[in-house]
DNA sequence: AGCCGGAAAGTTATAACATAACGTTCAAAG
DNA sequence: CTTTGAACGTTATGTTATAACTTTCCGGCT
């Protein structure tokens, strides 16, 4: 089941929310319910498989083989698509305001919404 | 409406759902319905007076009278309290990574969950 | 073989979060 | 004194997520 999970979010860019996912799953598995889809997009983000775009409730595949850091989701608010790096120096800059009030970081979110390269030469074509 | 909810969400550090919000208000408006909530909280949010935090589905009130950057919220996963700062630097750098793949940010979320320096040093005396 | 135990998935139901769509009120502009 | 639009009320529903319990299946043990 996370290896289908993971079949449907990788053939994608853009994000899918459980419910999108479950859908996909639905045509061959018809009885899918929302649980199975939780538990195998858990396990798959304990793995490190997929990441979870808090903002927009929904998921993505990874799209790096390993992880240094925490990552940055960059999301276009025009076609959809996520990238996905990260950066030593961001963390060090987050690590070093956390640790002047004694704050002991476990978990990033970040997550950028903007306009891709892509889209902004598109429109500027336009 | 807005005047209420954002004193709710005054009255405690600790993040609140748009239902906590309701239940509270419903004391004194029976009727409050959902609608006028996210109503409420929309407009706080496009004045800046409240900051959702997209990883918790929840709200809190902004802690700082002006804003120069995006906040950074940080969540103390032990005790709920959020705290908001926002780092000059660390926008930098987002700008820089965005730059180099064309990527034209428009909004950031930036949450960090941990352990708060007053969690830390209790359990530490523990 | 037959049994046991645990992990994964199925199943049912419901909780929690959010908004669409339309109606009402009311105050300020014309 | 009507028009108009913003705020709010109301109803209904859509969307996201999980609790709680059951079943299935596989692997080790006797």
């Amino acid at each position: 089941m996370q290896a289908q999970v993971l079949d449907v979010l990788r053939s994608c860019r853009v994000p899918m929310s459980a419910y999108d996912v479950l859908r996909c799953l639905r045509e061959e598995h018809p009885r899918l319910a929302p649980p199975t889809i939780y538990r195998a997009l858990a396990a798959l983000m304990e793995r490190g498989k997929v990441h979870r775009l808090e903002s927009l409730n929904a998921f993505v595949a990874c799209q790096c083989e390993r992880h240094r850091d925490a990552p940055i989701l960059w999301v276009c608010t025009d076609c959809g698509v996520v990238e996905e790096n990260s950066s030593t120096d961001l963390l060090t800059a987050l690590s070093g305001i956390a640790g002047k009030s004694g704050f002991a970081p476990m978990r990033h979110v970040i997550e950028v919404h903007g306009r891709c390269g892509a889209c902004g030469s598109a429109e500027s074509r336009a």
